[in-house]
RNA sequence: GCGUCCGUAGCUUAGUGGAUAGAGCGCUGGCCUCCGGAGCCAGAGGUCGGGGGUUCGAAUCCCUCCGGACGCGCCA
């Protein structure tokens, strides 16, 4: 799609005087598409030229009647409406889909680049709930679309394993808890113990300073602070690995907050030595009031770290040691205040890739409209929404398809793709409310539908029996409307992970492989695909390879599994 | 109080300067002697939160008001 829109705006950029970078940011796709399959408004180039955007556009169809590729240019109301020669590019479209569909999707933009993604970073001795999905699913997207664009990627597990929090959870553990117990359930444990922590100190606040004081003790070394500590970390990463491999989640590396703590001193001597580091009320802080922000605190009164020194300690290992010029945070909204401080604070540094650090924020998950929070115990369990979904995917599976091999593994694969699509799907900013009515419905705009898409394509494949031959598209079949349509759609696959690239926004990838989907089984609807006599067979069966691998592939860049029956 | 973000059909939302505002869920109706009905087609349902402005053109940009969420120094 992006040569034949440069090959456009090179022409009208001649006739017009604009420049064809601007030109093609203006094609667009027109509303109904017996207008045609592309459209450019000649409004603004009205003014320029001092003619009417009628005459400019019949003009600029005589001019473009003759570029390759184009069959039909005619002006309607100020536009310029075009439309393409369909079997020459059902070819190459499908042409690309079938020896690589990389190519169909990826130019490679990031060549050259590395970038550190921050993503999941869940709280150690803390259960793994909803809340912490979106960072985690929204994170091992952005790794993959960035990776197909041609990025090297670090994908990074910023565990919270430090912290006043934890001097909370040894004074809980040394006040309440009991080794057997624990052992037990760790994670479920000490999580009671923490919450009961948070309950009694509403009435007694002074345990506040207990749990200050034992942050204070494993900050400076003491013994049996650290086993307890190293201990919680053992037990709640087994925990988590068993989440991340039901998701299907990796990293390229885990490293926690406690990574940092040798190497926080250095940062805090430059600040200093820079003259950036003042005292207030006992604290070390940076100012930021020259840029409308409150202080960034580096180290609290009683001397102990806090979590923007270690942010910004983890940001030069990033940079120097992972070799990022590109730094990517996928963290709440709700501390966006607090990545401002950070990168100013990094700018002030004198770091060069602070402007290419960039906090993707998202909307905070509710549960029935009401926030969760940890501290209060208000917890969904991950664990919990996947099995139900695993679950509903099963008894679906019972009931449509009961002759299917591998029903446990595909249940897992529809269910958990269920709850990811669910969360992927719409804009990041957006709140969620998270809903088991709608995680549980597998119909319309959701991942069983696009997973059922693929699995309908590839049982043609495979009743076809051509796997192995070589297919494409016979340039002599011209395509009708319904294969047009989802050719044009094939085609926009660069379009869409370039988006989705730029806006860190996986829902751009989504969205896009629902149109594919309703594209194909509309096609699929219309059109006998095995029964059709020749060259009009071969090419509905190119068409349906070519569609297969599009999905195939959107569906693994949103995290998605592609079963091929379900 | 100040700052940031969000407000589009009953619900979830797409569209962020261009053609009659597009979907899904739910609701109503139609489509399996035919490649998988987790599908396809159609219908009802919209003062794009209100008002003002900029523009040939505004859901989109600016101002203002209303509603909601989040943040505003020793939690992360």
């Amino acid at each position: 799609m992006k040569s034949i829109k440069h090959a456009i705006a090179t022409a009208v950029a001649e006739h017009t005087g604009f420049p064809a970078a601007d030109i093609v940011n203006l094609i667009e796709y027109p509303p109904n598409p017996e207008l045609g399959d592309l459209a450019l408004p000649c409004f603004q180039f009205a003014k320029q030229l001092r003619k009417n955007p009628a005459l400019i556009a019949s003009e600029l169809a005589d001019k473009l009647a003759g570029i390759d590729g184009i069959g039909n240019a005619n002006a309607q109301g100020g536009y310029l409406n075009l439309t393409l020669e369909r079997s020459t590019y059902a070819l190459s479209i499908v042409d690309r889909a079938l020896q690589s569909v990389h190519d169909l999707f990826s130019e490679e933009r990031g060549t050259g680049h590395t970038v550190a993604v921050d993503y999941s970073a869940p709280n150690i001795a803390k259960p793994f709930g909803v809340g912490h999905l979106r960072s985690t699913i929204i994170g091992q997207a952005i790794v993959r679309l960035m990776r197909e664009d041609g990025y090297r990627v670090e994908g990074v597990n910023h565990l919270g394993d430090w912290g006043t929090q934890f001097g909370k959870n040894i004074a809980a553990y040394l006040k309440w808890g009991d080794e057997e117990t624990v052992r037990k359930n760790p994670v479920r444990e000490l999580f009671k113990l923490y919450v009961r922590f948070h309950e009694e100190a509403r009435e007694h606040p002074e345990l506040e300073d207990e749990g200050r004081y034992w942050f204070k003790q494993l900050e400076e070394g003491h013994e049996q602070a650290n086993r307890l500590w190293r201990w919680f970390i053992d037990e709640s990463l087994r925990a988590f690995q068993e989440t991340y491999k039901t998701l299907g989640v990796e990293f390229d590396h885990y490293l926690g907050e406690s990574f940092y703590n040798d190497k926080m001193d250095a940062i805090v001597d430059e600040l200093r030595a820079k003259g950036l580091l003042v005292e207030d009320d006992g604290a070390e802080v940076v100012d930021l009031s020259a840029y409308d922000m409150p202080p960034c605190i580096i180290k609290k009164s009683d001397g102990t770290s806090i979590y923007a020194t270690r942010d910004l300690a983890a940001a030069d290992y990033r940079h120097r040691v992972l070799g990022a010029d590109t730094l990517v945070y996928v963290v709440g909204a709700e501390q966006k205040l607090h990545f401002q401080q950070v990168f100013k604070v990094l700018e002030l540094l004198g770091r060069d890739y602070a402007k290419r650090c960039t906090h993707v924020a998202f909307g905070l998950m509710k549960f029935n409209g009401e926030r969760l929070s940890t501290r209060r115990g208000h917890v969904v369990y991950l664990e919990d929404v996947l099995n139900k979904a695993i679950e509903e995917a099963k008894r679906i599976i019972q009931e449509k398809n009961p002759n299917l091999a591998d029903q446990d593994g595909v249940a897992r694969s529809v269910g958990v793709g269920a709850v990811i699509f669910n969360d992927l799907k719409t804009y990041r900013i957006h709140e969620v409310d998270f809903r088991y009515e709608d995680v549980l419905n597998f119909d319309g705009e959701t991942g069983p539908y696009v997973q059922y898409t693929h699995a309908r394509a590839c049982s043609v494949l495979r009743k076809a029996g051509t796997d192995a031959q070589p297919l494409n598209w016979p340039t002599q079949v011209q395509p009708d409307d319904v294969e047009w349509a989802l050719i044009l759609r094939l085609a926009q696959a660069g379009e869409a992970l370039a988006r989705a690239v730029d806006e860190f926004d996986p829902s751009v990838m989504a969205r896009y492989v629902l149109h594919v989907c309703h594209a194909f089984n509309r096609f699929y609807h219309n059109n006998p695909i095995l029964q059709a006599d020749d060259p009009l067979r071969a090419a509905r069966l190119a068409l349906t390879q070519a569609t297969r691998n599009v999905i195939a592939k959107a569906l693994y860049l949103i995290g998605l599994d592609a079963p091929q029956e379900m």
